[in-house]
DNA sequence: CGCACGAGAATTTTT
DNA sequence: TTCTCGTGCG
């Protein structure tokens, strides 16, 4: 049995042991959320022996629900395995996966991505010959996910579209993945819930089968995100957690209306508060309360600090882009010196462009950093060639890792010979593989030997049913490693990607040892369902955006670019709606802090190569208490040991410096030039 | 088929 | 500024 009692303060237990209804939790930032979910599964495990297995918990992201997992091993071992933990897409795609074929689903289906998406538009776009200058791919694609995470895709209505030939761009969308046996993101949710509304059968098991369902970051959720748990949970056996002042993915098509009125649609709903905060100082939350006190759309909450140092809030306006980033590399470099791990501070920005001259920043002044939630591993150009040998072979009608496999690496197979085979393949309604040895009788010699290959490999594929093993076929057979070898310009960037090829073989690895029964269609979905690198806690200043810092807590914070028209951006000025928006993502960037928070705009800004004049966010005048100062941080905000450019000696570092601000004297030691003193004036920043 | 070059666009956020 | 896309040549 669990002692909540000195785990758990009064308002979290409350949370933990309400069992009589649905039960909506609102936790603001930092006041033991996964805590309580944790907490409550293993409540429900031990205490009410409902087994691991009938319990449902969502999560926004497969990382929060591998960690969740590994909490509840410490609390309750191996009886927490058989939880069913994962976001909406996963948990879904587990219910398609064993009951898809009532949909008239292959078994082996793909799952694409944004990539692959984009390609199979761009050549609807192309046959229907409309101008992609005039009506943008993206523009489709975009308009494709919105209907499908719509009630009427689930009903089979018709979507209600105005732009340019959309539903027949649609129509020939659907026939492809058809024809391809691919499902794409959004139809993991939407598809699950069809079968929920054609099979009853099916909604009655999974009804039966989860006896207790649990939501995280509920705020985030969509329309048939919603649908979903309503079809599955009895309307009583529910517990939903979010925060109203954290919903930060309308754009996504999540509907802060859930939370908003979630009562409304379960009536007999208990509402409990969480506003005990745990992690940051009374000064940061003072900021983050003040701020959020212009939002209309919320329930209203007022955090309070649990600890007793009060933190530290500094608001500083900057020269230009380059002094932001300069303050951020000297502070971190004092704070660092002073015992601070780098891992315990953060560089938060609105845009992801933004984070390139932190890169460039830190790494001239040898600083470890890393891009959280940048591009995924999965996403690597070299995984997904490798992947799409893999891809083919598990799903011999999926033409676009066809076409990626057979150009990659280059080897005298291009778009004509790939489309002769897919042409071939769809007249004569066989599979890709067939069709490439329809096809290697009419083609010339060289393109014949290329498939030839490419088909004996597929060949020695089917002697293993290792995914490790695959993935080193494929390497050795394509002579990949020389392939990277020879064409990336670096060698740095080659052994890069080569190491990542070895991680591939190696969780291909790990894969098969976590999910013993698991098929190779399963690793694939598997790949394509994460999207950020669980990198290890390397000792790194993490750059992030306020988007994925959701749920991440650092000691230290800078919060860059609070600028007008960049934070909050121009087009959300247009509705309050997103305006208020914008105002949580502010507020959710500043509750990541725990005792340092510096928040900084500037004067002026480069911006596609050319400089832009700023002014100070609204959100800072909202922040600011009338006691608080804004500090300037002066242009020329030198100190030992940066690298600067001067316009006839070039680059060097400096080795001292004599005074302050423009007029200081700098000792630099030149790269060609050797060592010379300087006035500050004179020099720039690199 | 594959590469090189030049014009032109591009920045929200991501399961 | 940096990347993407299309064109044209070998």
């Amino acid at each position: 049995m669990l002692q909540l009692d000195i785990l758990l303060n009064e308002e979290q237990k409350k949370a933990v042991e309400y069992l009589d209804g649905p039960l909506l939790v609102l936790a603001g930032a930092g006041t033991g959320k996964t805590r309580v979910i944790t907490y409550k599964i293993a409540y429900l495990v031990e205490n009410c022996k409902i087994p691991a297995s009938k319990i449902m918990a969502v999560t926004f992201t497969n990382k929060a629900a591998k960690e969740m997992q590994n909490r509840l091993k410490n609390l309750i071992g191996i009886k927490a395995q058989p939880l069913w933990a994962g976001t909406f897409h996963a948990i879904s795609l587990r219910i398609l996966k064993n009951e898809g074929h009532l949909l008239g689903l292959k078994p082996f289906f793909t799952i694409i991505d944004e990539e692959d998406r984009t390609s199979i538009i761009n050549k609807i776009l192309k046959e229907l010959n409309i101008d992609k200058k005039q009506y943008p791919v993206k523009e489709y694609a975009n308009l494709i996910s919105k209907y499908k995470n719509t009630i009427d895709y689930v009903y089979d209505k018709d979507p209600i579209v105005s732009i340019y030939k959309f539903l027949e761009v649609y129509d020939r969308y659907k026939k492809y993945c058809a024809t391809n046996n691919y499902i794409d993101f959004d139809d993991m949710l939407s598809l699950t819930i069809k079968l929920f509304i054609k099979e009853d059968p099916i909604l009655q098991y999974c009804k039966n089968l989860f006896q207790y369902i649990l939501v995280d970051e509920y705020q985030d959720t969509n329309i048939l995100q919603f649908q979903f748990i309503k079809y599955i949970s009895n309307g009583k056996n529910i517990c939903v957690v979010g925060d109203d002042d954290q919903s930060i993915y309308s754009w996504r098509g999540a509907d802060i209306k859930n939370i908003l009125e979630f009562d409304k649609y379960f009536p007999e709903t208990t509402v409990i508060k969480l506003t005990t905060n745990y992690r940051s100082g009374q000064k940061i939350l003072d900021v983050a309360n003040k701020l959020i006190l212009h939002n209309k759309f919320r329930r209203g909450k007022n955090l309070k600090t649990a600890l007793t140092q009060p933190g530290k809030v500094e608001v500083l306006k900057f020269e230009n882009g380059e002094t932001e980033a300069l303050f951020v590399v000297n502070k971190t470099k004092e704070l660092i010196a002073n015992g601070i791990n780098p891992s315990d501070i953060a560089v938060l920005y609105r845009t992801n462009a933004q984070s390139r001259i932190f890169e460039t920043y830190l790494s001239n002044s040898q600083i470890p950093y890393r891009i959280v939630g940048n591009i995924s591993f999965y996403q690597r150009k070299e995984i997904k060639d490798i992947l799409s040998y893999l891809k083919v072979f598990d799903n011999p009608f999926d033409s676009q890792s066809l076409t990626r496999a057979l150009k990659n690496p280059p080897n005298g197979i291009g778009d004509a010979t790939t489309n002769k085979i897919i042409d071939n393949s769809t007249e004569k309604n066989v599979d890709l593989i067939t069709s490439i040895k329809d096809i290697v009788n009419i083609v010339s010699k060289k393109q014949a030997e290329a498939l030839n290959k490419f088909l004996r490999l597929m060949d020695m594929l089917k002697s293993t049913t290792d995914i490790a093993q695959m993935v080193h076929l494929v390497v050795k057979e394509r002579d990949y490693e020389n392939y990277l070898k020879q064409f990336d310009e670096e060698e740095y960037i080659a052994n890069k990607r080569i190491y990542n090829i070895y991680e591939l073989i190696s969780a291909a690895t790990q894969f098969v040892e976590n999910n013993s029964d698991a098929s190779l269609n399963d690793f694939l979905s598997t790949t394509t369902l994460i999207t950020s690198t669980d990198e290890l806690n390397d000792n790194a200043v993490n750059l992030i955006t306020v988007h994925s810092a959701k749920g991440l807590e650092f000691n230290t914070l800078f919060l860059v670019g609070l600028e007008e028209g960049l934070f909050p951006l121009y087009r959300t000025y247009s509705s309050e709606q997103e305006l208020e928006e914008e105002r949580r993502l502010c507020y959710v960037a500043i509750t990541r802090a725990k005792e340092r928070l510096y928040i900084g705009w500037a004067k002026t800004r480069l911006t596609y190569g050319k400089v832009i004049e700023n002014n100070p966010s609204i959100f800072i005048k909202e922040l600011t208490s009338c006691t608080s100062t804004t500090t300037t941080i002066d242009n020329n905000n030198f100190r030992k040991g940066n690298y600067v450019e001067h316009e006839k000696f070039g680059k060097g570092v400096i080795i001292d410096i004599n005074g302050s601000n423009d007029d200081a004297k700098v000792k630099i030691m030149f790269k060609n030039f050797g060592l010379k003193t300087i006035i500050a004036k004179f020099l720039k920043m690199i």
